[in-house]
DNA sequence: TAGGCCAAGATTTTC
DNA sequence: TCTTGGCCTA
């Protein structure tokens, strides 16, 4: 079987992809234009690495999001034809996780920690402000919470601006400690801080891991870099592999000068360019360079297809979202019966989730199946959080934010008093909400009286309880059925529900898919890392991530354009290409600079498609409750206009008019040009 | 203490 | 517009 790779691959691969499979040791930069066959040749390079005798535990792959890895592990899978149990392909968060769970002892956490999203960082936030009686009036939590991602990872100081906010922020600091907490830039952060202060630990890694390849490369932050640099820094077998025009992720704190930096660190680095593509029509192609073309700052590459001609661009500007979705079925439709086209092959690319939906009644309308990627995931859901936040309880019983959210989830009797005389014993004994219910409840003195104390002590009983059932790390799942039962759920979802019982009834049903991945997570013979806090952790870091169906096959793609990073369709449809959306209002406010990581969006969308794009551009949309005029993307002007067709539908008004348009636009760029 | 009512916010993209 | 969280009252 490996033999037979060994043997293939030169014919199925171009010179330039050959050497990048080839070149296994030192340090290796690979550009890789969009639909150069990047994941082929990633996958080659592995199998080809263990073909020639590295072993897979010694190789560390490291992805951006989850879906890439998953897929990126799936592909070498079936490349080499065996299970590889070894073999680490992770996200750097889920890997940040991983030694974190091994080493986090050294930096006096407890291992059973609980990973905050952004959505717990708000509660805290908010938990903390009440606390310490910092006014929130007026404060974006969300721009806040921000600012300290970027102060805590070094990004910047403290500065007027922020200075009001430093008391805050220590006091949202100690508390995420005082729960044994970590947020998102922990699970980087630590692991930096583990691999450069304990050179023990780091020699351990580092031995353990001779080759280290990262996908995505042009998406790393800072942060990410100098924990590659940290773990490669002995064998210094280390392969990044991106696309300067494919950083899309700079809000992230993405930095694509990440690639000059890499040439700096590793002076001996051989840097292959994979410029052919394979993917795109002609076409579509020369749309895609025409527009990434306009911006400044960019590591020059051409790419080439090697064919020719390919189906126009088809331009259309719809009335308003709601013609837009239904031009797009009415396609859609025709593809499918007329091109022999299945529905999965096409993909629906939109800049913001909140466009999903005029999209999404249209397919439920004209009964087109499609699933939406992004967006509210299952495991953002009330039901499935009030689940989870009793494993994370059960898990960490110093987890404040699940505490709160569990105590009265289904009611409890616990209100508002009981709750701040336990906070204020918490706060002045710097100690965590449960372990003062413990002493609430034990003690005699207590402020509280005799009933609420023995409803505390049941509480407690209750998570203590199965706290230690489910960290058996046996059959969590009858576990959790019996806690569901237990606390009575259903009647609890009923009685929030009591105008809606198909709401509950709806629920209840989520609950029961969450149980059965719970499930199917004990069950999987692959999965050689069982247990409750890495179940928890897993979910955490795939927050975004819908589950996997069978049935997906045979259903549109409908997601954003962040999210279809990586895929490709025969058939792309971008809806919403106008101003103020792609360019986003918002990202250029925020900085003007930014237009170039719009182009860059754009970019990606178009090189999504294989044979044909459609391109949607409403005259009006409603936005919110408003009714606004829209006018086109200034990227559209940028795709050469012999590529371009206006769709037929109401050509007559639309073409001269958009023609004006276009002439308005060209004189404005002249003018800010000179 | 719990349920109902009112007001405010909605965040661009993800780990 | 719709949801969510906070506040007030019974």
């Amino acid at each position: 079987m490996v033999a037979a790779v060994r043997l293939n691959y030169q014919d199925e691969l171009n010179p330039e992809q050959c050497r990048a499979v080839e070149t296994i040791n030192g340090p290796v930069l690979i550009i890789a234009g969009a639909g150069s066959g990047k994941t082929r040749v990633i996958t080659y390079r592995i199998s080809n690495m263990l073909a020639a005798g590295v072993p897979q535990s010694a190789i560390l792959a490291l992805t951006f999001t989850n879906k890439a890895a998953r897929e990126m592990a799936l592909r070498v899978r079936e490349l080499v034809g065996r299970k590889l149990p070894s073999l680490v392909v992770s996200t750097f968060h889920a890997f940040g996780v991983r030694i974190l769970r091994e080493q986090i002892h050294r930096l006096g956490y407890r291992d059973n920690f609980s990973i905050y999203d952004t959505h717990d960082q708000m509660s805290l936030l908010r938990e903390t402000a009440r606390e310490i009686k910092f006014s929130l009036d007026n404060v974006d939590l969300y721009a806040t919470l921000t600012a300290f991602s970027r102060i805590k990872s070094g990004f910047t100081v403290w500065d007027d601006q922020t200075l009001p906010y430093q008391t805050l922020y220590n006091e949202y600091l100690s508390h995420m400690r005082l729960y044994n907490a970590l947020d998102f830039d922990d699970l980087i952060q630590l692991p930096i801080r583990i691999l450069s202060d304990f050179p023990e630990a780091a020699q351990e890694y580092c031995r353990r891991f001779q080759y280290i390849l990262v996908d995505e490369f042009q998406d790393t932050s800072r942060q990410q870099y100098r924990f590659l640099h940290l773990l490669g820094a002995e064998h210094q077998n280390v392969c990044v592999v991106g696309d300067d025009d494919q950083s899309i992720y700079s809000w992230r704190g993405a930095d694509y000068q990440n690639l000059m930096q890499f040439e700096a660190d590793y002076p001996t680095f051989q840097e292959i360019k994979l410029e052919r593509n394979y993917r795109s029509s002609d076409t579509i192609l020369a749309a895609a360079n025409g527009v990434i073309a306009h911006n400044t700052n960019r590591k020059g590459k051409n790419l080439w297809t090697g064919s020719n001609g390919g189906s126009p661009i088809e331009l259309y500007h719809p009335e308003d979202e709601r013609a837009e979705a239904a031009f797009i079925c009415e396609r859609i439709k025709t593809l499918a019966i007329k091109e022999k086209l299945k529905y999965h092959d096409i993909g629906v690319l939109i800049r913001t989730n909140n466009l999903a939906r005029a999209l999404e009644e249209g397919f439920l309308a004209e009964k087109i199946p499609y699933r939406m990627s992004g967006g509210e995931s299952f495991f953002q859901r009330r039901e499935i959080k009030d689940l989870i936040s009793y494993m994370r309880l059960c898990a960490n019983p110093d987890d404040d934010i699940s505490l709160l959210r569990v105590m009265n989830t289904p009611r409890r009797g616990v209100g508002r008093k009981t709750l701040e005389v336990l906070q204020e014993l918490a706060r002045v004994q710097s100690i965590s909400l449960f372990s003062a219910m413990h002493a609430a409840a034990a003690a005699e003195d207590s402020p509280l009286s005799q009933r609420v104390r023995s409803d505390l002590a049941e509480f407690i009983n209750l998570i203590e309880g199965y706290r230690t059932r489910l960290l058996s790390g046996r059959r969590m799942a009858e576990t959790l059925t019996a806690l569901i039962a237990e606390i009575d759920y259903w009647a609890h979802l009923v009685s929030e529900h009591q105008r809606n019982d198909k709401v509950a009834k709806w629920k209840f049903r989520n609950i029961e898919l969450f149980i059965d991945i719970v499930r199917a997570y004990e069950t999987d013979p692959d999965n050689l890392d069982r247990g409750l806090f890495q179940f928890l952790n897993r979910i955490t870091l795939q927050l975004r991530d819908d589950i996997e169906q069978d049935d997906d096959k045979g259903k549109v793609n409908l997601m954003t354009i962040h999210a279809a990073k990586g895929l490709e369709h025969e058939v792309v449809f971008v809806a919403g290409v106008e101003n103020g959306i792609i360019p986003h209002a918002r990202a250029i406010e925020e900085n003007e600079a930014n237009i170039e990581e719009e182009r860059r969006l754009f970019y990606v969308a178009i090189t999504r498609a294989r044979r044909k794009l459609y391109l949607t551009s409403c005259r009006r949309r409603k936005v919110m409750r408003e009714v606004i005029e829209c006018a086109p993307s200034p990227f559209l002007e940028e795709i050469p206009a012999e590529l371009v067709q206006f769709s037929e539908i109401d050509v007559t008004v639309e073409q001269s008019e958009a023609a004006d348009y276009f002439a308005l636009m060209k004189a404005k760029f002249a003018r800010s040009a000179t």
